[in-house]
DNA sequence: ATGGCCCGTAGAACGGGA
């Protein structure tokens, strides 16, 4: 089976690269972030039709997490929980379900603006209570996965140009370390596992030409449990959609499991 | 040295992203 995380940057303008994206290559969950989509605009029915059932949770202009389970493979989500239950929060940045045993929580980290701002603390408290969350559920279910935009580039092979970012806003040492944490709750890194081209980046600013450059920041996760892992086959970042007209600014990074 | 793009909400610029 295959799982997927993907920051669309506006599920609205993006729901024709989703859907020939899902028709190319199709997944068995696939997680979004940045839908940006209140629930009464959600565009459930077309990704019915495209084959894949909808879970998810949105607001006004920012953030808006959803969860893409393929009817055929994974099927409906079950058991759907939003937000954190150790975190009272108006933004919408997380959502889980379960897939028969498999468990996934789909989380878009805040971006934290600047170190030191109150954007920061935010971020940083905001970590803090999912790490929380994670230790109970990942306790609850042997197939566990984290996966989203985390915003945090987790060390230097990450950055395509770490001078330049040193302790800056996804490269600080508190986002590392907090990153360190929810690994150290029993999961792994899914890329880390296999061996990776040089410079493999998940996000590319739209200015710049950055893409061109290859200028970008590995963001973008899945963690895995340890029995999950086990079972991971691959996991790469599928530049593609990038290259594409009005692209997200994020690509997405694809997990191959073994049944 | 600075900002350079894109999105949503507006119905003009602006906040936010990273």
């Amino acid at each position: 089976m295959k799982l997927a995380t993907w920051n669309v940057n506006s599920l609205n303008v993006r729901l024709p690269h989703v859907l020939d994206w899902l028709a190319a290559s199709p997944v068995d969950v696939l997680c979004l972030q940045e839908t940006k989509l209140v629930d009464q605009k959600f565009p459930r029915e077309a990704l019915r039709e495209a084959g894949y059932a909808s879970a998810f949770a949105g607001q006004p202009t920012y953030n808006g997490v959803a969860l893409l389970s393929r009817l055929a493979t994974a099927g409906e989500p079950d058991a759907v929980v939003i937000g954190n239950p150790h975190f009272e929060d108006e933004q919408k940045r997380l959502i889980a379900a379960s897939y028969g045993a498999l468990r996934v929580i789909c989380a878009y980290f805040p971006n934290g603006q600047a170190v030191g701002s109150e954007k920061f603390a935010y971020k940083l408290e905001w970590i803090d209570a999912l790490a929380r969350w994670v230790a109970e559920e990942r306790a609850a279910h042997t197939q566990f996965v984290l996966a989203g935009d985390f915003n945090i580039a987790p060390d230097d092979r990450d950055v395509h140009d770490p001078e330049a970012w040193a302790g800056a806003i996804h490269c600080s040492e508190p986002e590392r370390e907090r990153f360190r944490e929810l690994v150290e709750l029993g999961l792994a890194d899914a890329f880390r596992l296999f061996e990776q081209p040089p410079a493999t980046f998940s996000w590319w600013d739209y200015r710049q030409g950055a893409f061109r450059r290859n200028a970008g920041l590995r963001i973008d996760h899945v963690l895995l449990s340890a029995a999950l892992r086990e079972r991971a086959r691959g996991c790469f970042v599928d530049k593609g959609p990038r290259k594409l007209q009005k692209p997200s600014d994020h690509a997405p990074v694809v997990v191959e499991l073994a049944d």
